[in-house]
RNA sequence: GGCGGGUUGCCCGAGUGGCCAAUGGGAGCGGACUGUAAAUCCGUCGGCUUAGCCUACGAAGGUUCGAAUCCUUCACCCGCCA
């Protein structure tokens, strides 16, 4: 059996990690049962959860068990936050966020019949716990193990109570949710291990301290440090918003794209952490976005390998076939209307019936620009391009001429952002 | 429960009756330079049927020719006292 815990820390995948030696021989000593926990907070999971997947594949390739949480519970309450207090979401929505997002977990680990030797994941929701929890059996059972001391001081609690924003009873209980949650794991599944992000420190150690007090049984806790950019900025945003794993909210032409983007310094941070390749292949990538920045294959080997991770080889095919057809030095007529119509569905696409709208309009239509006083300043600051060509009238619709074979318009906005306006019936 | 302070655009934060769609900074967006990087510089940054109009300064009312700015009530936050 490979020591996990070596290959985790030369990926720089482990920030703390409860008594290490311990915890290493634990799991060289026998297959353990692990889990990691989700909270539907919104539809989809995005490219900052894609960290987590990374340690449960690790840990599963080295024979031990994943447990998947999906907190239908603790996300009707709210992880704490450190500058605000949570919207509640209704429970309907929770509700239909925790299928969607079991179901996306799911790719990212294999069932035992793809390879032998892997254990079967087990997906749970702690909604089937705490739900039938009393309030009378959550004090008395669960909320007497908790020292109110402790608690104030977890880093989550205390930002909060710095802040002017306060924090409610609620969020301030999550902790224990979350700690009850490691313990009925242990009793249900043999749970000895929890992974999360550094920013759930505080609630595995609490986890921890509970099974320890009511079960007298060690058990673990792995988390895995934040992801940074360079710049100062929020890992997982693009133009637009949040990266999405969800295709229909993120598409994978976009997801590549997101990856292909990032500055070379962040991409040369970001290999080891989310590549499963050889280390010698990393070191040498690393070197060799060192030397040819401008090839980007870091860039590169981060795109391909997450987009076939997260969506699979034909998505990832075509996205690639989008970047080189849209950013290719070649004329456009030249790409033919099969190229190019791939391309540009990929990139994001919108038909139009009957008459032409302006180009303020379409840009907004493809979602380009977020209104219509955005197209127009858009394209009276000189970033809007129709077929590679400057716009220069908001007002005015694309000539009869620039229709590109197939019946396609090649709409962009600044450098990277691109979309196809085709013409026809609505689909 | 009492007293005091606060709630401004994506975020921070000015603004105490008209010159306020609201100073400044950050983020975002566009341009130049590049490598579909970074840094830097410049521009832009509520919406619309865009010389104009509409909606906005916690919520709802009120005073006034006119309110983000004054008054009342409510909600929430912070601090001190009980």
């Amino acid at each position: 059996m490979t020591d996990v815990i070596s290959e985790l820390h030369r990926r720089g995948l482990i920030a703390q990690s409860t008594d290490e030696d311990a915890l290493r021989a634990h799991l060289a000593a026998a297959p353990v049962a692990f889990y990691a926990g989700f909270d539907p907070t919104a539809p989809s999971l995005h490219v900052g959860h894609l960290l987590q997947f990374m340690v449960l594949r690790a840990l599963q390739r080295a024979g031990h068990r994943p447990v998947v949480l999906v907190g239908g519970a603790t996300g009707l309450i709210g992880d704490p936050r450190p500058t605000a207090e949570r919207q509640l979401n209704d429970r309907r929505t929770v509700a239909g966020w925790v299928d969607s997002i079991r179901s996306q977990v799911a790719p990212f680990l294999e069932v035992p019949a793809a390879e032998e030797g892997l254990a079967a994941p087990v997906y749970v929701d702690n909604l089937e716990w705490t739900a039938p929890l009393s309030a009378i059996d959550f004090l008395r059972d669960i909320g007497k193990h908790f020292r109110v001391g402790r608690m104030l001081a977890k880093e989550a609690v205390a930002a909060r109570l710095n802040s002017e924003a306060g924090i409610s009873y609620t969020e301030f209980s999550y902790q224990i949710l979350q700690a009850n949650d490691y313990r009925e794991l242990f009793r249900r599944h043999g749970v000895t291990l929890q992974t999360g992000g550094s920013d759930q420190w505080g609630n595995l150690t609490a986890g921890i301290d509970l099974v320890r007090r009511t079960e007298g049984a060690t058990v673990h806790a792995l988390s895995t440090p934040l992801v940074t950019k360079s710049d100062g900025t929020k890992f997982g945003k693009s133009e637009g918003g949040a990266v999405w794993l969800d295709p229909t909210l993120t598409s994978p032409y976009a997801f590549f794209q997101f990856w292909l983007n990032a500055e070379d310094a962040d991409a040369r941070a970001w290999l080891p952490l989310y590549s499963e390749r050889p280390a010698e292949d990393v070191a040498a990538l690393v070197a060799e976005s060192l030397e040819r920045p401008a090839a980007r294959a870091v860039q590169r080997a981060l795109a391909e390998e997450l987009t076939l991770l997260v969506h699979g080889p034909d998505e990832l095919r075509q996205a690639e076939a989008a970047g080189r057809a849209l950013f290719g030095r070649e004329d456009l007529t030249a790409l033919g209307p099969e190229t190019l119509g791939a391309a540009l569905t990929e990139a994001g696409s919108v038909t139009v019936d009957g008459e032409v709208p302006t180009v303020a309009a379409l840009l907004q239509l493809t979602g380009l620009a977020s209104s219509l006083s955005d197209a127009r300043r858009t394209v009276k600051e000189g970033g809007a391009y129709l077929n590679n060509e400057r716009v220069t009238d908001p007002e005015a619709a694309p000539a009869e001429d620039a229709w590109l074979p197939g019946g396609w318009l090649v709409l962009r906005r600044g450098k990277r952002a691109v979309a196809g306006v085709r013409r026809g019936p609505a689909v």
